[in-house]
DNA sequence: GATGCTTACCCAATCGATTGGGTTGTTGGA
DNA sequence: TCCAACAACCCAATCGATTGGGTAAGCATC
């Protein structure tokens, strides 16, 4: 518990090599390598004497010194569109548990998409020289990523992915899918989607998943059923309004490729008198708690947040230890409630 | 850009002196000290070359060794009881901006408001070395907080208060006070409140300012329509089940201390057959984004989320260098929608 | 009795930046 | 002409941990 020395400075190694008449290298190499005694570094005795003292005295190694000798600060650099995007919150909660069972410690930055910001968060984080990256905010044209891989930076992306670089992130293909299947089968024949930001691969996936699986169902998308958004519910609110004042007869479903999107769907639908769930229904992606617990429980794709952001952890983990990743991509599920019953 | 050299390490003050014939100290004082030359350290023109290479080798000084030397990382440890609770999400957006402004990076963790955590999450930073803490998580009985100071810790709290420590948050008594004279003009006479947590100071100041508003103004709230309930959707909808099945007549104005909980009691409401804004009014707090967004939009009153941010860096800043600081409470403003009008 | 192998350590350089205390060379003033 | 003052640098120790290379003692083997 007291961290402190006499003098009031913390405990270093030396401290503990001076108080136990060993070398400050042998100490080092005690603490450094699990349990057993490190290349025959010191006695059983010896290392139970160090290892106690150590836990007594609170010491804790000085991470500054440690990088500076070992080049690797066992930092991961986080980098998302924001935080205050719910989806990148609960990933980053998977990343900051993953990390730290893998004794590293996180840093997390927001770029809200801007490429400058991207950049300038990017150097921020190099400069404080972590280990790696997770990029949460990849867009698919990958200029970022380019830059990356030239500085031999190593990365690997969350939530968004790219073709050709490692990622963890949900199968969002398949998601489009599930839903395009389900609002068939309950009848719908006049769709529109709600579709995202058409550099994210969450969107792109997402609505060719629904789209693809429509046609092949035999149902028809034209082209202006498909309106490109802003992931927030501000964003949502407006397609709808879009979508609702451009169609006739008005669509008799929506699937927004966000539960956000899609609570400001349900706004606009509600200002055109319409009842979501009756005279519209109304599908979301990602099953955010809110879901849930809306007036009216929203349907929605649930994908493993958390686990995808583990996931993120463990693959730059492995590729910091030299190996070669591949993309992994996690199944989410269709949580069928109220607004498409 | 390149900030590698030949032989690929990255580009150090010894790299930047030797190819420039000094030394490396000319080197460091020159690129320490602003764009004065420090006490007499080196010649205009000197300090020009020295900073036109820095440039142009893409020179990043690396803070392992600075800190090592200075015993200062410039890094700031904030801790909160979840990211994705929107509302701290959005502080630590304000957080992170002001930080990175006076030239520090911040680290962020998720304690879930388990004593537990908080104590492992701290002696995480601690151990990382940050130079102060920023407390989003502070229990009222503050012994977390004792524990900092003991230990010499500089920190503040953020958000919440606890009296006695340096803090910035919302005037949440203030809050509690404008909901208690919208509702009273609106001419409701029967309500109850859902009160969050009683640990954190947010619920408790909101509920204490909307109660002892309420009954200045000559309105009675007995004591089974204050309800404790965890800050989030579910949370608020249980509480707005327990308000609805225990007492009669209903009441006709609900207080929830935060958006999330109005959300799901707005659910509840809708689950007894109850219309939101005309049978019961709701105000939730905060005014997050979604709040104006919804079906049926939520009174709100907006708190000035990312300024607390901003504000409680500077606070830390202060207290780095030194000073003494008070707490900082900023002023909330009452958003009247439909929920209530 | 010499050689070789362990065991249990020690030594010293190193990572990159910072900083208190020099050391030159020049200029101005007395 | 001599000294003080200054400008413009250099030197070397230091921060704390790591790590490649020792070394000395003890034991077994041939």
């Amino acid at each position: 518990m007291k961290e402190i020395t006499a003098d009031g400075r913390t405990v270093t190694l030396k401290d503990l090599a001076n108080e136990l008449g060993i070398h400050p290298s042998t100490v080092s190499r005690i603490l450094h390598s699990g349990s057993d005694v490190a290349r025959g570094a010191a006695s059983v005795a010896t290392a139970e004497r160090v290892r106690d003292l150590a836990r007594k005295r609170g010491y804790s190694p000085n991470p500054q010194a440690a990088g500076l000798r070992t080049r690797r600060t066992r930092l991961m650099g986080v980098i998302v569109p924001r935080l205050s995007d719910l989806v990148l919150a609960i990933m980053y909660e998977g990343i900051e548990e993953a990390a730290a069972e893998l004794g590293y410690s996180t840093f997390v930055m927001n770029s809200r998409d801007d490429p400058e910001e991207q950049r300038r968060k990017t150097d921020t984080m190099l400069a404080r020289r972590v280990d790696g990256l997770i990029i949460g905010d990849a867009h698919l044209d990958g200029s970022q990523l380019r830059e990356l891989t030239a500085r031999k930076v190593p990365f690997v992306l969350v939530n968004r992915r790219v073709p050709g670089y490692p990622s963890a992130t949900c199968d969002d293909v398949l998601g489009g899918q599930l839903v395009a299947d389900h609002l068939w089968s309950k009848g719908h024949r006049n769709v529109a989607v709600i579709a995202g930001e058409p550099y994210a691969s969450t969107a792109v996936d997402r609505t060719a998943g629904f789209v693809d699986r429509w046609q092949s169902l035999g149902g028809k998308i034209p082209r202006e059923a498909v309106v490109w958004s802003r992931f927030d519910t501000a964003g949502g609110r407006e397609a709808a309004e879009t979508i609702l004042t451009g169609r006739n007869p008005y669509p008799t479903a929506l699937f927004a490729v966000n539960d956000f999107a899609a609570i400001g769907a349900m706004g606009a639908l509600r200002s055109h008198g319409l009842t979501v769930g009756e005279d519209v229904s109304v599908v979301g992606f990602n099953d955010t708690s809110l879901a849930a617990e809306l007036p009216i429980p929203l349907s929605s794709v649930r994908s493993p947040m958390l686990d995808i952001g583990r996931t993120a952890v463990q693959l730059l983990k492995r590729l910091l230890d030299g190996e070669i990743v591949e993309p992994v991509r996690l199944e989410p599920t269709l949580c069928v409630r109220e607004s498409s019953a």
